[in-house]
RNA sequence: GGACGCGUAGCUCAACUGGCAGAGCAUUCGACUCUUAAUCGACAGGUUGUAGGUUCGAUUCCUACCGCGUCCA
C-alpha cells in the first residue's frame, strides 16, 4: 500500500503551535485568524462538528499521518486473523491470551540452564508482552519482549511460524503487545531466547515510541506521560558531581570538627568496589550510583508501604482512616485546600493532617492506632513538597517522646533492611550548599541532639561567638545574642548587604550562606515582642537599612519562633546522617506537650536525613484548658497575618475534655522516605503522577469518526 | 515571589562571532533465516515554545509572555 501524499497537500493549511508548547496542533481555537485562513481551517475536517475539530488534535502531522498508517495496519492484522478463522475483534483486540509463564518468572528459571540441556529436554512456553525491539532478517527475525519490567527475546523464522503469521510479524510496530507460543533455546551468543511457533496479536501501540535507546529524558514529559515513562525508563548514570562531592564546603562555613558529611568518603565508584565484598554487592553498590528505572522506584514505594504495615500490624496497632475532608483543617502548621460540599452547602478542607482525629481515636480506646494516606498542603511545589503528599501517623498511648525516638530508629533501620536489605543508601543531596552532591548515609546509625545544641554545634563562624545556654532563657537574652551576632558578621564582613547578584571577589556560595542567615536574624525575626523598638531600629542602623515603618515594628513573633527560625539556617543542612532534633519552643508547637520543668520548650522531636526533615513527633498534649488557650494563641497569630497559624477546634478540645491518656505521636513523610531509599533527588520522582500545570497540547483525543474518514480521502 | 538555565523533526541531540536548520533512532519503501543500540540502500519528516523588536539577514542578539528545571525565599 502506497504511502499518502503528506497532509498538507491535501489539506492546504498549516499547522499552528499553541502559546506555551512545543508542538504544533490542529484546533478551531486558532487566535488571530484572518477571514482566508479561517475559510481553509474550517474545510480541514470536512463533515465534522466545530466541537469534534476542537477535540481532534495530534502533536502534529507526522504522528496523526503515523497514526493513520497503523490503523491500515490493523486493517491488515484483522484481514490476516479473520482468514485464519478469527472474527474481526478477535485479530485485532481479543479479550484475552492464555500464558503458562510469566517472563520474570522464565528468566529466574532458566538463567542458569544450558542451551544443550534446553535442546535435549525441550521447554515448551507460551508468553505475552510488549514489543520493545523489533530486528527483522529477511524471512526470520528477532523481537524483544516486555512484561512485568523484565525483557525476553523472540526468534521468529517464516518457515516455523508460516506465511501467514511471519506477515504478522512483518506488521508489528514497537509498542505492539503480543502472545507467543514455541519453546526455549539459547542463541549463538547465549542469549535464552524463545523459538517462535505460534504468534497472536494482542494489541496495538497506534502511537511511536520514545528513542529505543535514550528512552524519554526529558523530565516534564516523564512526568506527564508517566505511563510511557514506566515501561521505557531503564534507569540512567546519575551525571557526575565526583569533583564537589569530594571537596569539602568552605572552611568558614564548618565551624566544629562535627560535618560528618565532609568527613565521609564521598560514594564514588571506586570507593565501593572496595576489595573483600562479594560480586553481588559490588553489583548492588554499583548499580545503586545508577537513577533507578521508574518502574523500580515505584516498586520500592511499594515495599515501604508494605514494611511499614509489616511494623506496625505486628506492634498491636491498628490502621484506621479518618477524613480527607475535614471542616477544620487542623493538626499542622500550613494553608489547605478548600472545597464546596454542594447539598449540605458547607464549606470543606482537604486535610492538611489526620493527627487531631487520630488522637479522638486514642481518647475512644484504640490505645495504638496508625494510618497511612494522604494530606494536602496549600503551598510551593519545590524537589521536597508535592501538595498532595503522604503522611504516616500513629499514636501510642502511655508512650511519651523519647519511647517514640527509639520506635523512630526502629523503624526507620527496619523498613531500609526490608526494602533494600541494606541501611546503607547513596543519597543525592537534593539542597543547600552542597546540592547534587552523592553521599552515603547509613540509616542505622542515629544521632540525637537537642535543639538548642543543634544550633551551638552549627553556629556559623564569623558570626561571633554560638549562644550560651543563658541566651536562650528569655527573650531578651536571645534578642540580645543575635543583635551581637549581627554586629559581629557586619564588622567582620562589611560586603554582607550586597546583593548576590552584585558581589564581585568573593564566595558566591558563602556570600548566598550569609544572606540567607541574614533574612533569620534580620528585622522582623529580630522583633521577639511588640517591645523591641529600640533593637530594630539598631539593627536598621548597622545594615544600613531605612528607618522601620510602624507596621514593622508590629510584627512581632515570639522568641521561639525566631530560635526554631535559627536552627533551620544555620543546622538543617548539615543535618545529613540519620539526626534526631528534640526539645522544640512551644511557640511553635500548639500541640504538644510541655517539658515540666522548661516551660517555655515541648517535649517534641523532628528527625532530619539528606539534609531536610523526615519526620516529626511529640508527647502529646492532653490537658483540654491549656489546648484551649493554645488554639486561642494562635488566633492571635492569624490575626497578625500568619494563615498558617492553628485553627480553633472546639470538638478537639471537648474530645480532650473526656480524657486523652499520656501519649505519643509521629508523623513521617512517606514521600520523603521513600526519596531516600530509592535515591531520588526530587519528590516527583517518587510520587507517580505529580502535580504539574496543565498541558496545553492535549494528549491524543481523535474522534473515531475523523479517524476513519482520512484514509478514504487520500 | 526572586535569580539562573533550558525549550530546534515523534524521541535523543547538533548548528562557530548573526549568514541556505543538520544527524542518529523511530516511521515509510527495498535487501538480508542467529540478530541484539543489528547492518546496508533509498524516501519522507521543521513557522527553531509564543508574540514583538533590532538587522540586508535571527535558532543565534533584545523585550514580554508560556512551560519545565535548578537554586534561593
Amino acid at each position: 500500500m502506497a504511502a499518502s501524499r503528506p497532509l498538507t497537500e491535501r489539506l492546504a493549511v498549516k499547522a499552528w503551535r499553541a502559546p506555551g508548547t512545543r508542538r504544533r496542533i490542529f484546533s478551531a481555537k486558532r487566535p488571530n485568524d484572518g477571514p482566508q485562513s479561517r475559510q481553509l481551517y474550517d474545510g480541514f475536517y470536512t463533515g465534522t462538528t466545530r466541537q469534534e475539530r476542537g477535540r481532534s488534535l495530534f502533536a502534529s502531522e507526522f504522528e496523526e499521518e503515523q497514526y493513520r498508517l497503523r490503523q491500515e495496519k490493523l486493517q491488515r492484522i484483522q484481514q490476516l486473523g479473520v482468514e485464519a478463522g478469527l472474527k474481526p475483534l478477535e485479530a485485532t483486540y481479543p479479550n484475552s491470551f492464555r500464558v503458562t509463564h510469566e517472563v520474570p518468572a522464565i528468566l529466574r528459571e532458566y538463567t542458569e540452564v544450558s542451551g544443550e540441556a534446553l535442546d535435549a529436554d525441550r521447554v515448551e512456553a507460551a508468553v505475552a508482552g510488549r514489543v520493545m525491539a523489533h530486528r527483522r532478517q529477511g524471512k526470520a527475525g528477532f523481537a524483544v519482549l516486555q512484561a512485568n519490567g523484565a525483557r525476553l527475546q523472540i526468534y521468529v523464522r517464516k518457515d516455523d511460524v508460516g506465511e501467514r503469521a511471519f506477515e504478522l510479524y512483518k506488521l508489528l510496530d514497537l509498542g505492539d503487545h503480543i502472545g507467543v507460543s514455541g519453546y526455549l533455546f539459547r542463541t549463538r551468543t547465549g542469549e535464552l531466547t524463545l523459538h517462535v511457533r505460534e504468534l497472536t496479536f494482542l494489541a496495538k501501540a497506534m502511537l511511536a515510541l520514545p528513542d529505543k535507546f535514550h528512552g524519554l529524558t526529558d523530565i516534564e514529559l516523564r512526568y506527564r506521560q508517566r505511563y510511557v515513562d514506566l515501561f521505557m525508563d531503564d534507569g540512567e548514570e546519575i551525571e557526575s558531581t565526583g569533583v564537589s562531592a569530594s571537596e569539602p564546603i568552605p572552611s568558614d562555613l564548618s565551624t566544629g570538627p562535627e560535618r560528618s558529611g565532609v568527613q565521609e568518603p564521598a560514594s564514588l565508584p571506586v570507593a565501593v568496589t572496595t576489595p573483600g565484598q562479594n560480586p553481588e554487592a559490588i553489583a548492588a553498590s554499583t548499580q545503586s550510583l545508577k537513577r533507578l528505572p521508574a518502574r523500580e522506584v515505584f516498586l520500592k514505594r511499594a515495599q515501604v508501604l508494605k514494611a511499614l504495615r509489616t511494623f506496625f500490624d505486628s506492634r498491636g496497632y491498628i490502621e484506621v482512616e479518618t477524613p480527607m475532608m475535614q471542616p477544620v483543617a487542623g493538626g499542622a502548621a500550613a494553608k489547605p485546600f478548600t472545597t464546596h460540599h454542594n447539598s449540605m452547602d458547607m464549606d470543606l478542607f482537604l486535610r492538611i493532617a489526620p493527627e487531631l482525629y487520630l488522637k479522638r481515636l486514642v481518647v475512644g480506646g484504640m490505645d495504638r492506632v496508625y494510618e497511612i494516606n494522604r494530606n494536602f498542603r496549600n503551598e510551593g511545589i519545590s524537589t521536597q513538597h508535592n501538595p498532595e503528599f503522604t503522611m504516616l501517623e500513629f499514636y501510642q498511648a502511655y508512650a511519651n517522646y523519647h519511647d517514640l525516638m527509639d520506635l523512630t530508629e526502629e523503624l526507620v533501620t527496619f523498613v531500609a533492611n526490608e526494602v533494600n536489605g541494606t541501611t546503607l543508601i547513596d543519597f543525592p543531596l537534593p539542597k543547600g550548599p552542597r546540592a547534587g552532591e552523592m553521599v552515603q548515609i547509613d540509616l542505622g546509625k542515629w544521632e540525637r541532639l537537642s535543639m538548642k545544641e543543634a544550633i551551638v554545634k552549627f553556629w556559623p563562624e564569623g558570626f561571633g561567638h554560638p549562644p550560651a545556654e543563658e541566651d536562650f532563657q528569655s527573650e531578651q537574652a536571645f534578642s540580645s545574642f543575635l543583635l551581637n551576632a549581627l554586629r559581629e558578621l557586619k564588622s567582620q564582613y562589611p560586603q554582607l548587604e550586597t546583593p548576590t547578584a552584585e558581589v564581585s571577589g568573593v564566595d558566591i556560595e558563602r556570600h548566598r550562606y550569609r544572606r540567607s542567615l541574614l533574612t533569620i536574624f534580620n528585622g522582623h525575626r529580630m522583633l521577639l515582642t511588640a517591645d523591641r523598638t529600640e533593637q530594630v531600629r539598631e539593627v536598621a542602623k548597622i545594615m544600613n537599612w531605612p528607618e522601620p515603618t510602624d507596621k514593622v515594628l508590629a510584627e512581632a513573633e515570639p522568641v521561639g519562633k525566631a530560635i526554631a527560625g535559627v536552627f533551620e539556617a544555620v543546622a538543617e543542612q548539615h543535618l545529613i546522617q540519620p539526626t534526631i532534633i528534640y526539645d522544640f519552643p512551644l511557640a511553635v508547637s500548639p500541640l504538644s506537650k510541655v517539658k515540666p520543668d522548661e516551660p517555655d520548650w515541648v517535649e517534641r522531636f523532628e528527625f532530619y536525613i539528606g539534609g531536610f526533615e523526615v519526620g516529626n513527633a511529640f508527647s502529646e498534649l492532653n490537658d483540654p484548658e491549656d489546648q484551649r488557650r493554645r488554639f486561642e494563641a494562635q488566633l492571635g497569630e492569624r490575626e497578625r497575618g500568619d494563615d498558617e497559624a492553628h485553627q480553633m477546634d472546639a470538638d478537639y478540645v471537648r474530645a480532650l475534655a473526656y480524657g486523652l491518656p499520656p501519649t505519643g505521636g509521629e508523623g513521617i513523610g512517606i514521600d520523603r522516605l521513600t526519596m531516600l531509599l530509592t535515591g531520588s533527588r526530587s519528590i516527583r520522582d517518587v510520587i507517580l503522577f505529580p502535580l504539574l500545570r496543565p498541558a496545553k497540547k492535549p494528549v491524543l483525543e481523535k474522534t473515531d469518526e475523523t479517524a476513519a474518514k482520512e484514509p478514504e480521502q487520500a
